[in-house]
DNA sequence: GCCGGATGTGGATACGTTTTCATGAATCTC
DNA sequence: GAGATTCATGAAAACGTATCCACATCCGGC
């Protein structure tokens, strides 16, 4: 008995089986061309009794691409990339295709790399958070893949479909219900990549008619021990703030790490507010009060249009939400 | 100028640039084979030059294999599974090795699906949480592939490496620790697919000389729902009982909201010990004590086991570690 | 009864790579 | 110096599929 010979089923066998040629096998298992209902019942009837099962790879050499898409996010330990990810996964299984996935640890090099492997793989569609520049992507952008921003836009690649969060409104939203409580000192503990919150913070407070401390503004790599020094260095370099605004559920989680270290009670010494809902928020003592992202939503908004290349899509937004729980509180 | 017209550059571009025949491009560019140093420089120059990447589809193609592995998890946002994820995507990239994911749910149908569609990929690499019997991995093995089981073995598959933690070690050291504290009725939380934590439990308690009380031990399947269901149906059922073991992060989140809901005090009313360390749970008040397991280690080393396909390799017991904090106390 | 179009079918080709095989040159052995 | 051995090399054959093209058949319309 041979153990491991078992050269697979091809298409070949399933035509001498049924008596046609390989190409009217192709076309009856493709759904494509026509077929005599006598033929197509005998390839179908073929195809199963041999159990075949198409190989990709010769579909892919032919075609000259691979199907499936490909995902690449900063950090899959990260639960807010974690349901991205669950998203995307949710609507490319219900439609059959494969997820090639890579963490670029919020490196530009690594997310370099990551591309060129795509391209090698010729996988030909995408969808990124991305870190680096427009520069990176475009080897991608040459070879014609089709790409989708997720999270965050980047910047010289506005024509690029993206599916991000309503970022303005939610630092807006977040903003002003710390100034509705009193609050003036508020920091902002933000991460590398969030240009575009930190703009939108600005905004807000010179709205409100507060002004700017770029002392309260902190940014942070996307990693725990970045973001816990960070938050700890502003604690304690800046005792005299009131509220932070946390700029995604590391850098919550690092504020409330130092809080709890330095002893600062919340919401009594100091006001918490984090953007993105994660589950551990609720079970906070106090429970956290938070901006939600639709994480979930967001991967699969994405896979849709990566998958959806027909029609030229434009930038999705999606809406954040403000749910109060206990961690805000007047200013003291 | 043509926008999508872009043909590829192949080995033959790069073959006749440099003057020399396709085999020998092939031999240079694999490192297989000998070649002079002269047509070596000769080709590396002109793929240089030309920008050559490989093609993957070709390769696959003919050597009837896709690279990479293929990597099944139950659920990506349970932050266990990411870490494990983390720890594969670590080795897999480091070995330049594309990484296909996919999510089972626990639902074995889905499973069986999965395993089908990475047939079809002729991936031969593959690592999974498994979810359904041993019968599932038929078709897998009959196709040659080599398959690492991790964090669970599968019943009648007992000689498919695979990599998991030391439960029995594990539940012993929760369940003498609790005991040590003078608990008697102890709870287990657990998930479907435990059955290796809940006989532990079992023998855990029957050395100790407490009756197994079956009422105690309590399965939810692998969703939020499923297990806060479980949590506070056991507390309400049971308000006799002094502390829980909770199987998993999922279960022991469930096991902190039930309680906070219906107002049993940690540890006073109740303690708590969770497997699996997560940073919330550091975060909780009180923060808890937990039985913590190395998720991102086990996808490393899941990974080198089924990339080192060479040697034949046994299965890998991963230690765990009581780590205390504040959610045990002596009982009430 | 002939023609034009529609329809069903299979042979042949191409996709890009790796590998086998044969060939010729060069080096070694005694 | 003749034979044997190694070495570098390129032509060609696969891998499994989709699709182009040519051929055959059939049908309705005149």
């Amino acid at each position: 008995m041979k153990v491991s010979g078992q050269r697979r089923t091809t298409i070949k066998d399933v035509a001498e089986a049924a008596e046609v040629g390989v190409a009217t096998v192709s076309r009856v298992l493709s759904g494509t061309g026509s077929a005599s209902p006598a033929t197509r019942e005998k390839v179908l009837a073929a195809a199963a009794r041999l159990d075949y099962r198409p190989s990709a790879l010769g579909r892919n050499l032919r075609r000259q691409r691979t199907g499936g898409i490909g995902l690449l996010v900063p950090d899959i330990t990260d639960t807010f990339y974690g349901r991205l990810t669950d998203g995307v996964l949710a609507c490319a299984q219900s439609a059959g295709e494969p997820v090639m996935i890579g963490t670029t640890g919020d490196d530009p090099e690594r997310e370099a790399e990551l591309i060129g492997s795509l391209l090698e793989e010729s996988v030909e569609r995408v969808i990124a958070v991305p870190c680096g520049d427009g520069e990176m992507w475009g080897p991608a952008f040459r070879a014609g893949l089709s790409v989708v921003f997720a999270e965050r836009p980047v910047q010289g690649r506005e024509n690029v479909p993206s599916v991000v969060t309503d970022d303005r409104t939610g630092v807006r939203t977040a903003v002003e219900y710390l100034a509705g409580l009193g609050h003036r000192r508020i920091a902002f503990l933000s991460r590398h990549g969030q240009a575009q919150r930190v703009r939108a913070f600005r905004e807000a407070l010179a709205a409100l008619g507060v002004t700017v401390d770029e002392e309260l503004i902190v940014r942070a790599h996307a990693t725990r021990d970045s973001a816990y020094a960070a938050a700890a260095g502003l604690f304690q370099h800046r005792p005299d703030l009131t509220a932070v605004l946390a700029g995604g559920n590391l850098l919550g989680e690092a504020a409330v790490l130092a809080a709890k270290e330095l002893d600062f009670r919340v919401p009594r010494d100091i006001s918490l507010i984090m953007f993105d809902d994660v589950p551990w928020a609720e079970l906070c003592h106090p429970p956290l009060t938070v901006i939600s992202q639709p994480a979930q939503d967001m991967g699969y908004r994405a896979a849709e249009l990566v998958l959806r290349e027909g029609r030229r899509s434009r930038t999705v937004t999606l809406p954040t939400e403000l749910i109060v729980r206990g961690s805000c509180g007047p200013r003291r």
